[in-house]
DNA sequence: GTTTGTTAGTAAAGCTTACGAACAAACTAT
DNA sequence: ATAGTTTGTTCGTAAGCTTTACTAACAAAC
């Protein structure tokens, strides 16, 4: 008599579901299987789901019908029995644009097919542009995106810096000068298609499970300007009870003071790792001795930020992003170290620490992740 | 078209949705408007869920017909239109076994009723039992309560130390000497009753937010003979990847060194805040102000350790479950002035630090609202 | 070439679930 | 008395999935 959808651990149900809302339900399990086994037969779906070949049938019919799914022939194997017909996803029916808001100077966006593929890029030099200004250059740039689009569009996905909430309102972003702006409902409005917008950190999040293999209880550790992060906890992404899960840049870390940050504090993360303050450090050593032991010196405090999250959530994978000639390396090393000596290793031996395999274009793919599992119910 | 149930941050759905799984739901619904609001009539829950009478009516008579629900009369009030008729649940009708197995030298156990009243107690002295011994005496207990009862049982609910996973297998419980211990199979058997076997401090975490009103983003740290905690994110218990959230006892802490623990590190949490440490260390004290700095000491050392967890998790409360003499005072004050030194005003100038109001109760509280929710889908 | 058995997909019928329309009962207000 | 309001039920309908039974299309064995 357990009840309750997902995975069972939510515990009180919250809203009324109707037949309809099981019949989505089905209806994205149907996509999510194609999307990640690609081509197979409407029996494959119907063993792999445990519905009906009839039920799987209709379905198809469905998603056929609004050519999201296409039959694709005949499966070549010998073999007794009716030969199989082979459906997939329509892969190439649709594009997603994303676009990262996050790096200091410039706002970069894509167009990217349904796999994440990216097929086309634009960028737009920030130049100081706050408040409605960078409001304005960001519909710019998805102007641009649309136009190279050669596909109707499934929807716009935005990671943004800052705290964002549920609504695509972005609460606060103070580098962009935003509060309380409501990113999601103007671009959607102007546009007239579905839009996500979404924290950069969880954004990185999101795309490193999606397309870089990482596991279902991570953090994504964002180094750039600033420090931030996102969460994935049973592979749902944490918002927090402010929507501003994640923060951790302006985490004191250690009891041995260290310099005083932007914010007033002393010995906040980033002015260990954020990138200015580790370039300027790392210029002014002379020894490329003294630079070992400055990175190492800031992922042993990464490490020993992340040390209690790690035994609170019991994390399994670590993900750095930002750039690489810092974080890979000493740094890192230094960070996974740390956390080992400080964690129990009954429990976090086998934390994985690494770097992100998505590059500069983590934001934008996590970006087009949202608009896959918004509108399709896939990611 | 955004699919998935729950509060739609789910990104995947991951199995079938049958029509009855989703009348399971609103069933649950209906019971947990009941339980929560008390006398409703069939229109009001109408309102309420946002179903029709129809089907509310329809609900309410197979729950009537299952004794969870009684009519109990007409609304007394003066009022146009046809009187209503109040249901509520029939809390008199079934009764609820709790067992806190996480004291360190005492199992025990409390009958309760829906409400998660205790109605009866009884207690086993551990006496140094490990393995199948303990098991054996949780089941004395077990038989001890049930006599007890003067209802019919709902499950029983248990309350383990150690790391637990989803099937209520207890994978290492050292203090028992438990290790993969299919302790909520094993009574299942023996009793024939539906069985929950769930992590002590996260059934703590559970209980204080159905019955201590705490929000849906809180930690409670449990502290007594070691220390762990429970941790609730967007009103869900958070597991881990191993089934190991909230074990922070053996985080090493600050950047000063402190005593050796049992694990073997330097400066774990434990060592500055397990009863039996600060026992020892107040007992050596002499005078009041020494014994203040020891408890000052023990709460910033919490602090520390906490401060990158309500960073990264975005906490709005934190509740302490143990010896009040200890954590209450002085001891909480520390923590919660050090994570607000610690942490961004702007996010966690609110956080809210407290003791539980549910006492030594808080844990057999907590495995009754598992057996409610599993059970009913009610908490 | 025929028979046997398997697999894919469809069609029809039936069950469950929720809904809307309509209504009786029971009450208040005028 | 009459009109209006609210409750809760009955009846018929639509949606969704299942079971059962079918056809189509094939391989293997004879």
């Amino acid at each position: 008599m357990n009840q309750g959808f997902g995975n069972g651990r939510e515990l009180r149900p919250t809203t009324k579901v109707l037949p309809e809302h099981a019949r989505g339900h089905n209806r994205s399990l149907v996509m999510q299987t194609l999307y990640r086994e690609g081509q197979l037969s409407r029996a494959d779906i119907a063993r792999e789901t445990g519905l009906t070949r009839v039920t799987i049938s209709d379905l198809v019919a469905d998603l056929i019908g609004e050519n999201l799914v296409i039959e694709i022939g005949q499966r070549e194997d010998v073999r007794p029995g009716k030969p199989a017909t082979l459906l997939d996803l329509n892969r190439d029916a649709f594009q997603i644009i994303g676009v990262d808001l996050s790096e200091y100077a410039t706002f970069r966006g894509a167009v990217l097919d349904l796999d994440g593929k990216i097929l086309g890029r634009a960028e737009l030099p920030l130049a100081g542009s706050t408040g409605e200004d960078a409001q304005a250059k960001v519909i710019a740039l998805v102007e641009t995106l649309i136009e190279k689009a050669t596909r109707p569009i499934l929807g716009i996905g935005v990671g943004s810096p800052g705290v964002v909430d549920l609504a695509g309102v972005v609460l606060t972003a103070p580098n962009l000068g935003w509060t309380n702006r409501s990113l999601q409902r103007d671009l959607a409005v102007r546009f007239s298609i579905p839009v996500v917008v979404i924290n950069d950190a969880n954004a990185a999040a999101l795309a490193e499970h999606s397309f870089g293999g990482a596991t279902s209880d991570m953090m994504l550790v964002k180094v750039g300007h600033g420090v931030g992060s996102g969460l994935l906890l049973a592979g749902i992404p944490l918002f927090g009870s402010r929507f501003a899960a994640g923060e951790i840049g302006h985490v004191v870390v250690g009891t041995d003071g260290g310099l005083t940050c932007v914010c007033g504090k002393v010995g906040c993360l980033e002015t260990w790792l954020a990138t200015p303050r580790l370039d300027a450090a790392l210029a002014n050593a002379s020894t490329s001795e003294q630079k070992e032991q400055i990175l190492w010196a800031a992922g042993e405090r990464l490490g020993i930020a992340l040390a209690p999250v790690v035994g609170a959530l019991d994390l399994s994978e670590i993900v750095l992003s930002g750039p690489t000639q810092l974080l890979d390396g000493t740094l890192a090393r230094a960070t996974i170290e740390t956390i080992r000596a400080r964690t129990m290793p009954e429990f976090h031996g086998n934390l994985v620490l690494r770097m992100t395999t998505l590059g500069e274009d983590i934001v934008l793919r996590g970006a087009a992740v949202m608009v896959l599992s918004g509108q399709l119910g896939v990611s």
